[in-house]
DNA sequence: CGGGCGGCCTGGAGGC
DNA sequence: TGCCTCCAGGCCGCCC
């Protein structure tokens, strides 16, 4: 669920209540999300330190602080990054938080702990595993046809798969997959191996916009996401295909289908994606 | 080496 | 009402 347009809702709504604020307590509760926490370099890194930056990097949030570290978060699938006031209770699931100088909690919830959290030297951000091979941020710049193109060569498949590689394109998961597909009137099952340059461009298109109005609509809420003060999104009420088998296309009233790709729910109009 | 697929994990939905 | 099964999907690792 959480894919780029909801990380950057989230970076967007947490910096100007980040920016400025000094980290003065590290609470690790859970030994473990998808990846050990590490309480010593968590504490070590950031207690004591000013955050600096928000930037947001594929679906991770980086938090930059003074004294050259960042936190980096990934919420994996059911994960909440939230604010809480002085006070509040520590709430289910919440594995990580931390203390700001305003009396404020920055705490990460998240039941499915399929989340990361470290913090790491900035500097070498770029050189770190979760990043050195991550391929092209499709918003900046915004991609065009012939980049996408580009980043296909020699690949040969669906273009499902295509666009939720994030080795060549990031940020793009199974939501905003299925929506660009639709949007760009491609089969989810085609193989990017021949695609026309009208169909790249297309698609480039697709992607961009269907990213740039998730994020205008403060993402996607279907169980978990919430921007950084709890607000849900609303562009599930916008989604032209994902989750809607059986209902009509938006756009040619043929019934919406669902159909399986590496374990994944793919949702299409067969009339319009071909 | 490209690509398919299982596993990690829990809550919610649906069937009986 | 309660128990069971299935499904959700980001990402890594395994396998063909």
């Amino acid at each position: 669920m959480p894919e780029l347009p909801e990380i950057e809702v989230l970076r967007r709504s947490l910096e100007p209540r980040l920016l400025g604020r000094r980290i003065v307590g590290v609470e690790v509760h859970t030994p473990a999300l998808r990846e050990p926490l590490d309480r010593r370099a968590l504490r070590r890194r950031l207690q004591g330190q000013s955050i600096l930056a928000l930037r947001r990097r594929s679906k991770y949030l980086w938090i930059e602080v003074s004294g050259g570290s960042t936190l980096v978060v990934h919420l994996g699938m059911s994960g909440r990054l939230t604010l809480a006031p002085a006070g509040a209770p520590r709430e289910a699931h919440e594995h990580l938080a931390f203390g700001l100088d305003s009396g404020e909690r920055l705490r990460l919830r998240d039941p499915r702990r399929f989340g990361i959290a470290f913090a790491a030297p900035t500097a070498a951000l770029a050189r770190d595993p979760h990043f050195a091979g991550l391929g092209r941020e499709p918003l900046d710049p915004p991609l065009a046809g012939p980049e996408l193109s580009a980043l296909a060569r020699g690949c040969r498949a669906p273009a499902k798969a295509f666009l939720m590689d994030a080795k060549r394109l990031v940020g793009v998961g199974n939501i905003y997959a299925s929506e660009s597909l639709f949007a760009a009137g491609i089969h989810p099952a085609r193989s990017v191996a021949r695609l026309s340059a009208a169909r790249w461009r297309r698609l480039a298109v697709a992607v961009v916009e269907v990213l740039e109005r998730a994020i205008r609509a403060g993402g996607t809420t279907l169980n978990d996401f919430a921007d950084g003060t709890g607000a849900a999104g609303y562009f599930q009420v916008e989604l032209a295909v994902y989750g809607r088998e059986g209902e009509p296309c938006p756009r040619c009233g043929a019934a919406i289908r669902r159909l399986v790709q590496s374990n994944r729910s793919s949702f299409y109009c067969p009339r319009c994606q071909r």
